[in-house]
DNA sequence: GTTGGTGCAAACGCTTTGCATCCAT
DNA sequence: ATGGATGCAAAGCGTTTGCACCAAC
């Protein structure tokens, strides 16, 4: 089956499944393809319509598996919308947070973590040892402001 | 069908439906004093199972519907937990933020909000106009520390 | 008495799974 | 050639809906 990117970063991602042992396949490769040339996070259907430009015959269910493994590999991230529905996006580099605007749907990451020193001093208010946290922010881009 | 909470307290949940136009029936009674009476974050499935220790008729349907009613009404809010599922707690007086134990799960209300003075700063950097923000944190709680 | 709420069961939509086939290795 | 990955269809699960009945007003 032919690669879907070019060779530099083909043989990049290829390598990147077999060190974990995992299979470099056309399908896996379009549904990364079709993130990484997305600005905004996408829904599962959004996806699988996307794939199937490239890969007609690519079902559903592989599109679920395929999003499960990225997420694994750390190479894309799932999000919660504010009506509940999941969707996913390229992984960013480093600790970063999604602003989502609510007119647009568009995402613009924050690179800057605010939550580094604040946690630190909300363990020390409440007693609890902060590990994680979720932050998604939500507001109105530039272009939708007009 | 008699009162499951106290009168005083009966009075101001009846006064509160009956401003809305909403009948005071005991089955949203029972959700309600059923997340009163918790300190975690509740599952549809737990309040359900709760509500028929005080209700044994009542059906899942009418759990989902007094809870999305309910939501509606500020009186409780509806959050998601790390694993995608949905949970419900009163709603805190004023703005707060969860802090979720991700070994036993109960929750710790954070009070103060570190967003607020975020916000300006992060619309100032992206250009964005942040308008709301969901934050959750995880962690270990005192007891789960040991 | 009216109207909105409930209980039940069926429908729904999203997601997962079983299995035969296929293809990346 | 072999085992993991795919495509399809069926099953699964949480949630919503239609409808007849009921109960709060």
């Amino acid at each position: 089956m032919g690669k879907l990117f070019s060779i530099s970063n083909y043989n990049e991602i290829k390598e990147f499944f077999h060190k974990k042992g995992l299979k470099c396949t056309p399908q896996r490769q379009a549904v990364l393809k079709v993130l990484q040339e997305s600005k905004s996070y996408l829904s599962i259907n959004k996806i699988h319509k996307n794939v199937k430009e490239l890969l007609p015959e690519t079902g559903l269910a592989t599109v679920y598996r395929s999003l499960e493994t990225l997420v694994e590999l750390n190479l894309v991230v799932k999000v919660h919308l504010e009506d509940g529905c999941h969707s996913y996006a390229i992984a960013p580099e480093g600790h970063r947070h999604p602003i989502v605007c609510t007119d647009c749907n568009s995402v613009i990451e924050y690179t800057e973590c605010p939550m580094e020193d604040l946690s630190k001093q909300i363990s020390e208010q409440t007693g609890v040892q902060i590990n994680t946290h979720f932050l998604q922010l939500f507001g109105k881009c530039k272009e939708c402001q007009a």
